[in-house]
DNA sequence: CACGGCTACTGTACCGGTCAAGAGACCGAA
DNA sequence: TTCGGTCTCTTGACCGGTACAGTAGCCGTG
């Protein structure tokens, strides 16, 4: 059978293609009666509804919000927490009517996502601000939002108070009267890549600095799994030991957690830990985990909602979430 | 600034439309020398690369391929499991150059995914099979793969050997000894939606029946977290405990494991308890979980490039990935 | 009865590309 | 010289809709 479009319907009913395409498309054009018979016929006839391509090439707009991720999409939507962000951003589009598209950054330079699939608008998520896709996005003019990054004035952008919320945690060590810290956290490569990492250690150092504190730090990466109960094994086996550990993620956190164990360390009695993010595990781990809340399904409304203010025309806000300490049982006074 | 087109660009360097789009798109019918001019005046205009969306009218075809969701996206994103097929999914698409579009199920009928977003073929997850989007993808005629779903013959499928993978399990505890046998599964409703369910269910008890065991069988919905976790605590706070119970996934398996420690039981000493999906957590949970193996990220790759054979033209296959068990501690023969 | 304003529908010009067929130039071989 | 073949580039149709500016008929009003 020959394709159906607008015009085959209308030559069925005997109007004029601009009137099939009102009736699907805007029915307050036309009269209901009208309307009614040509519903009827397009059904006869195996019509679905205007084509999406169709469509989005003379509306100028496709109906989807990309997302641009850059770095492994594995690790994007099995790590909890942007797995969590990525569920709010598709569950708030949903309802805005949008589909949401994930453009991971390509190395085929033959296809790439950023430059070649058709979207609205974009959410820069989790990236490298050198990354030669963001040129693309810029170069086509599209509406952007920046999450967990701070590009440059004029870009929006949404995060959460890192800095703030490391202060806090950084703060809570130190009035339970820990002077010998750790950090164990991101490590970045090249160093300037990730935003969080960068905004959590100056807020850590602006409570330890003025404290006269000197916490030790090690840098692991997200991947393998064991990087992070490696690392963190190492700054525990070590002569001076601190007596709490501040981290970059509960992720970390969980792995700090039982390499302390493993070298028969007690938290909190022997050692405290304190996370990032209050993942959902953070609650009930054991011992429950003392963390700073970032609300992440805020994070990702937050973020549909600015690039659609974008979308439409509006100034590119840039929008700051607040964190939150919250004590829970992974954290004491040091022993003696 | 006008837009920049082919157009602009051709009158600008004095040749035709179709050349300017050839450069762009097919290197090898234009000599290397024009091509060098076009893209240079190309860039001068601050052109980005051929629209999208124009492309996708004219090809016939969008580079990216939809999933279909239905359900909570969050649920979806956030368990584990489905988070694990979505990242192999979308690490496979973006290796063969493809973007992946997440279509949810919608209820606003003036924006059906599934009717109105341009993909090429669709990935139909986690659905229950009389969605009117399910309708909507095929009046279509899209390409589509059903995964963790048998819809009907003649339908792409991939699936795991939930069946022979439950049936294991269940052996496993026969062979164990074991005779008073609990099961936590997944509550659907209405009921037969969930495909993975059924045929789990029906791997059980094809071990089981023959053994004259007849499971003690609770049923509890993914939502709220605790469901699972109060439903196994009463399977064991009953009198006549089983000493076995085998779950529907990890999740509920480590659920059980929660509940039957909270009864003051240890695992596997006074109950032995087995999982599905072996997922990361599985092998360094405390016991390690005896667990029923699936790969996911098998399941992944089998998905786009069946969804890539049948767009492709080829016959729609119907693809059976394998179960296996892996027994770790949190399985013994019983007590006394 | 002329006029303005509504409703219901139509005509035409795009949207920005790709496809398939063709035309001219150049080349080596018969 | 002629012919077929290849390499380049051009021509014209088409993809399937939407936007916008009409137009025709109808109704109420001064």
């Amino acid at each position: 059978m020959a394709k159906v479009t607008l015009q085959s319907i209308a030559d069925r009913v005997g109007v004029s293609r601009m009137t099939v395409s009102n009736a699907f498309s805007r029915p307050d054009q036309l009269s209901a009666d009208l309307r009614a018979r040509i519903l009827a016929a397009a059904d006869e006839l195996g019509y679905v509804g205007p084509d999406p391509a169709a469509r989005a090439l003379a509306r100028g707009r496709t109906g989807s919000v990309g997302l641009l991720i850059n770095g492994s999409l594995s690790e994007a939507f099995e790590d909890a927490v942007s797995a969590a962000f990525l569920a709010s951003v598709s569950d708030e589009l949903a309802g805005r009517g949008m589909a949401l598209t994930v453009m991971p950054s390509s190395s085929d330079p033959a296809f790439v996502p950023a430059r070649d699939v058709a979207v609205d608008g974009v959410l820069v998520y989790i990236c490298d601000p050198t990354a030669p896709d963001l040129g693309w996005l810029e170069r086509r003019n599209l509406p952007m939002v920046v999450v967990d990054h701070n590009l440059r004035e004029g870009t929006a952008s949404v995060n959460v108070d890192d800095r703030g919320g490391a202060r806090l945690a950084a703060q809570h060590v130190l009035d339970l009267g820990h002077r010998r810290i750790g950090i164990v956290t991101l490590e970045t490569d090249p160093e300037p890549l990730n935003y969080p990492a960068r905004e959590r250690m100056l807020g850590w150092r602006d409570a330890f600095d003025p404290a006269g504190v000197e916490p030790v730090v090690v840098r692991t990466p997200y991947q393998p799994p064991t990087a992070a109960y490696d690392a963190a094994r190492e700054l525990l086996a070590g002569p001076d030991r601190p007596t709490a550990v501040v981290c970059f993620s509960d992720a970390f956190a969980f792995a700090t957690i039982r390499a302390a164990e493993s070298l028969g360390l007690q938290v909190p009695a022997d050692v405290s830990v304190v996370g990032f993010d209050d993942s959902r595990l953070a609650a009930s781990s054991r011992p429950p985990l003392t963390t700073v809340r970032q609300n992440v399904a805020a994070k990702g409304r937050a973020a549909v909602s600015t690039i659609a203010a974008v979308m439409g025309g509006g100034q590119p806000e840039q929008v700051m979430l607040p964190t939150e300490l919250v004590v829970r049982e992974s954290t004491a006074p040091p022993a003696g």
